[in-house]
RNA sequence: CGGGAUGUAGCUCAGGUGGUAGAGUACACGGCUGGGGGUCGUGUGGUCGCAGGUUCAAGUCCUGUCAUCCCGACCA
């Protein structure tokens, strides 16, 4: 059991924050909101980013990189867009500092005042659009399908490690396109590419929707997103595209000539996914001994400790653990051998069930007797002996297995949690229970914004291929045409 | 951004009414150990978040500031 590590019933977003620290995942810095991801956090995020990277370029996406500053005139000329981000920019109004001449330390030097401020970009849309502008002229040049993986900066007021930081780091693409069916079509295929990875590699089940417009993208006439449900009750939005129409090529006069010599504007999307998925992950598998890792995601999949007393016995482990490194990195494992002498057995039992390994080997003089080792898996914490000469098969189904219970469980969790209900009590108590509940809304921000200032639950999403059945609003009674999902959310 | 709490050794914290800085843990060295964070001994380690102020004297009192946590508002 680990020592500092608050259980989740006692106080789940406490557990949530030493679990991070703990587990050698990020750290806060000395700058307000702004994490330190360590090497083991940001191992696993490379494994997200290298997973997605592939699907994204699978798919006809090229990367590119465009800049952390962004004139704030650029900033202002798609009206939805700066309303929705206005508030939490951070500016860059100042190019020097010099020497305090009034004592010690350093200030900013004021004749170096930029005669235009500099947003540090909480999104790119804008600088992205203003440079599509010089990149289209005809449909030849469309589509553009570009992303970019870069940080951005959202001068949040509250903040958690991976859940909400004032930096993140993200991919952010950009597509423009020549139809109006083409710009959605790419905005529902990267809402099933984000689904499908997250579903696949992270084992975290997603329900995918839409956004009401209350909570759609600023700029957007269209949110695609994927939702998911944590072990405390509360949703989390994992990833959006969005189908932003002519609005942003309108905004910066992105036209094309089309076939027949005619001028039109450009269909644009955007989407994107963070950071924030480290925090999905944490939340979703873990426990109160720590960090449980799918093993797709495990920078280690296997964890090789030995267990002996003096050198010799060590040199005899080490030769026998030789060959079962190469059996197992040869079949593509990722394994890891710990024959530290400086720490002892209990102690890394303890360290790998913290940072979520998901397969630990444990050899001693009693297997090599017996010619077995004895193996744990993290997501059950179960034990059993297995025979030396079939370990490497073994391992590669365990592997699988874990990853396919891991998606199971949480799946089960998920739909256990979505609770409908069809009048105003029911919805009340069912949002206390936490979870997603589903019930008939009206279709009006006013209805959406009442429920959401009586209950703090907000629309999630509309779900896709949501059955059309009509009903009465759970708050107005109006009539309504289908169920939406409510939650509290991260 | 409003309310509350906190900031002292790497970490967790103790230090009434101002008077030379403490513990546990971690770390270093050594012994016994080793199948779930072992144990005994010795030792290293602190401009008390930062900047001012009051005072003969400030970890302690005052002002400001930065950060963290909790509650609220905010959160494409």
């Amino acid at each position: 059991m680990a020592k500092n590590l608050t259980p989740r019933k006692s106080d789940y977003s406490r557990w949530y924050n030493d679990l991070v620290i703990q587990a050698d995942l990020a750290d806060n810095s000395g700058v307000r909101g702004c994490m330190i991801i360590k090497p083991y956090g940001f191992a696993i995020w490379e494994k997200i980013q290298a997973e997605l990277d592939h699907r994204f370029k699978e798919t006809g996406h090229v990367n590119a990189y465009f800049p952390l500053f962004i004139p704030k005139s650029h900033f202002s000329k798609e009206a939805d867009h700066v309303e929705g981000f206005a508030k939490e920019c951070a500016v860059v109004t100042h190019y020097r500092l010099k020497n305090n001449p009034d004592g010690p330390g350093i200030v900013v030097d004021e004749t170096a005042k930029l005669e235009e401020e500099l947003i540090v970009r909480p999104t790119s849309e804008t600088i992205i659009w203003d440079t599509y502008k010089k990149w289209v002229q005809s449909y030849r040049d469309l589509p553009i399908l570009v992303n970019q993986w870069a940080n951005v900066v959202r001068w949040e007021m509250r903040t958690r490690l991976f859940l909400r930081t004032s930096e993140f780091l993200w991919q952010e693409g950009h597509t423009a396109h020549a139809t109006e069916n083409e710009a959605i079509f790419e905005a529902k295929q990267m809402l099933d590419v984000y689904g499908d990875f997250v579903e696949e590699h992270m084992a975290i089940p997603v329900v995918r929707g839409t956004k009401s417009s209350n909570e759609r993208f600023a700029g957007a006439l269209e949110t695609y997103c994927i939702e998911t449900l944590m072990q405390d009750g509360k949703a989390l939005q994992a990833g959006t595209s969005h189908f932003l129409g002519q609005n942003f090529a309108k905004a910066f006069d992105v036209k094309f000539q089309d076939k027949n010599g005619e001028m039109n504007y450009v269909w644009g999307t955007s989407w994107g996914v963070s950071t924030r998925l480290m925090g999905a992950l944490i939340m979703t598998h873990s426990d109160d001994n720590g960090l449980v890792l799918p093993p797709k995601l495990a920078p280690t999949q296997v964890v090789i400790i030995p267990i002996y007393r003096g050198e010799e016995e060590l040199l005899k482990l080490d030769a026998v653990v030789k060959g079962l490194l190469e059996k197992l990195k040869k079949i593509g494992i990722r394994v890891k051998y710990d024959n530290r002498d400086t720490y002892k057995p209990g102690w890394k039992f303890n360290e790998y069930e913290l940072k979520g390994v998901p397969v630990r080997i444990a050899i001693g003089p009693r297997d090599l007797e017996k010619g077995t080792v004895e193996v744990a898996r993290r997501d059950n914490l179960s034990k059993e002996s297995v025979k030396l000469e079939m370990l490497d098969s073994h391992i590669e189904s365990l592997l699988n297995e874990i990853q396919e219970q891991l998606f199971i469980k949480s799946k089960v969790s998920l739909e256990d949690n979505i609770h409908i209900v069809d009048n105003w009590n029911s919805f009340k108590l069912a949002l206390d229970k936490g979870g997603f509940v589903s019930a008939h809304w009206d279709g009006t921000p006013e209805t959406e914004n009442k429920i959401k200032e009586l209950t703090k639950a907000t629309i999630r999403c509309i779900p896709l291929n949501n059955e059309k059945k009509d009903g009465l609003c759970i708050l107005t009674g109006n009539p309504s045409s289908e169920r939406v999902l409510f939650a509290r959310a991260y």
